[in-house]
DNA sequence: CCAAGGTCTGGACAGTCGTCAAGGGTCTCT
DNA sequence: AGAGACCCTTGACGACTGTCCAGACCTTGG
């Protein structure tokens, strides 16, 4: 065989592997949004499937099975998750700056991506069920804690006092207001979103000394 | 009919009720049992009912359909849930006694009732994505909200400090606290509750102001 | 133009689900 | 003793589930 065969192979492989790729994702993508609006346990292949632009029988052609799937779906679910606020922390100039940007981009997801929110906490809870996904969820909650960790830390360093709080404790205060939040916005309640961005920056305060 | 005859029939009729209600409590104790074991999602009436003394039959005789049953169960499950901390609030003689107590008596809840904290989360999650038991879900959280409160308007008066943080808060903040704190345990850390002991008090002391 | 292989469809399968009804068993009252 | 209410079991039903598979479609290489 030659070089130039060998070498047209690999793109052609490269690209038949980067389609089937793109194809998971996209398949992925369908399960997920699918997953938001129904919630783990009422969510089936046929669901999916009717959800995305293929028949049911595609998503055995790209997951092994069901639990392959929604390994995938936590995997890229993690990308939209854990970098929400990594902008914010960067823009910011004084500590008054990231307590109410931060709290405004807190109140902001909450009201646009209610449903995303709800299908973490339900998946986090189905990790404590089964643990197929317990391993991937938990990499996802220790990126989520890093993440509340990298605004903390800076919140401390521009209001030159130092963390009071361990970061594993801040991201449970957080994720527990958060959390209350949603409950909240999804039972109706039209000012659960101000009462977070109002009660963010009190908080945050209260982590550094002083 | 004699006034006897009459009260005969109303005692039977009443024995009858109670045995009504009482065989449903009894079933709803199996429900909940399965349910803490297997989570919301992998709970059927065959299953609940292979955990009690009856067959799968007998659960379309005291309860309508499987939403009444469940409904019934959640209610019952907020008398174990709502009045865990009430005795530790009446005994406590200062702040610190308080502040050592309820830390001790929620890493206590944690290691031995692991499995039933999982299926609270579990339902008041489903209660987002399925309305039926979205009513009773909010009223068990209004009332878990009320017993921190308790806790921690009694730690403020024992401390002759005014509260600090609104209730609706100190109960978001504690319960992602314990929450955070089962999703450690039930994840084999062997640390996890008595990490929650030692973050409780900390956290409780942020509640009051000085 | 033909063969091959990747992609997708739609139906079939075995199993489980919630629900219901027919029937047997047991107890109480007349 | 017979009638009737109450309690429970058993088996069935249609719908739905995850999984698998035969075959059609389509692109690509020779």
């Amino acid at each position: 065989m030659t070089e130039a065969k060998e070498r047209t192979r690999d793109r052609i492989s490269r690209r038949q592997v980067d389609k089937f790729a793109d194809r998971r994702a996209q398949l992925a993508a369908s399960a997920l949004q699918t997953l938001a609006e129904l919630g783990y346990a009422r969510t089936s292949l046929r669901e999916i499937a009717q959800n995305s632009e293929f028949s049911h029988g595609v998503l055995h052609y790209y997951f092994a099975d069901k639990v392959d799937l929604l390994t995938h779906c936590v995997r890229q679910f993690e990308e939209v998750c854990v970098t929400r606020y990594d902008e914010i922390v960067a823009r910011a100039r004084t500590a008054a700056d990231l307590e109410r940007d931060f709290a405004a981009a807190m109140a902001a997801t909450l009201r646009a991506d209610a449903k995303m929110h709800r299908l973490w906490y339900d998946l986090r809870n189905q990790s404590l069920f089964e643990d197929s996904f317990r391993a991937d969820v938990l990499e996802i909650d220790r990126r989520r804690e890093e993440m509340i960790h990298h605004v903390v830390a800076r919140y401390a360093e521009l209001a030159s006092a130092p963390a009071a709080v361990p970061q594993a404790v801040a991201y449970a205060l957080l994720d527990g207001l958060f959390q209350q939040a949603l409950l909240r916005h999804l039972a109706g309640e039209e000012e659960a979103a101000a009462g977070l961005e109002l009660a963010v920056p009190a908080v945050l305060a209260r982590f550094v000394v002083g």
